[in-house]
DNA sequence: TCGATCAATCAAATTATCTTGATCCAAACA
DNA sequence: TGTTTGGATCAAGATAATTTGATTGATCGA
């Protein structure tokens, strides 16, 4: 990833992949290292079309990539991601406590 | 917000709520200091009804708080709940980083 | 080449989330 | 007290996301 500070919708995409309890578990097996689908299906005990619909949800947000080696395709982590929401977190968070002066009552 | 490590599903709320435009809009306002939910319907041009049903998933995952004035209710941010994601983040990514030993291929 | 395996994709069914309009409640003011 | 206003909530309908099972294409081994 290029850029390290993402648009509405980018962060928007990343937020709501992220936003998944399956999907969290597929991000936090990866994080243990690189493993191809079939041994995804094994760990989490899903079945192939809902672990590949998930899969496809994380990659298309940035957060994982794959490659193929003969018939397998093995998905790794994409650590630039969650680098660049939090860094779109921060950003926002920066904005937000400079003026936090209530109404007055 | 006293705990700084959130579990998984608290983490979960925050990325649904944060994962929508309309509340990342919401925040944006709320980011530039209290409003009262008159004038968020106005300057976010939302049905009435609309704006509070938001407002509650924001308010429900910890990223809002509200307070009564007279007939008036007053919303602001609770920059807190956003340096817990930001940390929640941090901590996912520092376990990423450790081990991205690939599969032999 | 044939059969088996890995994994993506599609359509249909299910489930979750959002929107809309109506209703209700509390505070304020006449 | 009666009326108005700010805002939450509810039920119904609309839309979006997920799950399931079937199909497809590619790779590999026999």
């Amino acid at each position: 990833m290029i850029q390290n500070t993402l648009n509405r919708e980018q962060s928007r995409q990343l937020l709501k992949a992220l936003a998944d309890p399956i999907r969290l578990d597929v991000i936090h097996t990866l994080a243990q290292g690189e493993r191809c689908v079939c041994d995804l299906t094994c760990e989490l005990n899903l079945s192939q079309s809902k672990l590949s619909f998930h899969l496809r949800v994380l990659r298309e947000a940035g957060l994982l990539t794959d490659r193929q080696s003969g018939r397998w395709i093995y998905y790794r982590l994409q650590p630039d991601a969650l680098a660049a929401l939090e860094a779109w977190l921060a950003e926002l968070r920066r904005h937000c406590t400079q003026s936090a002066a209530p109404c007055p009552s």
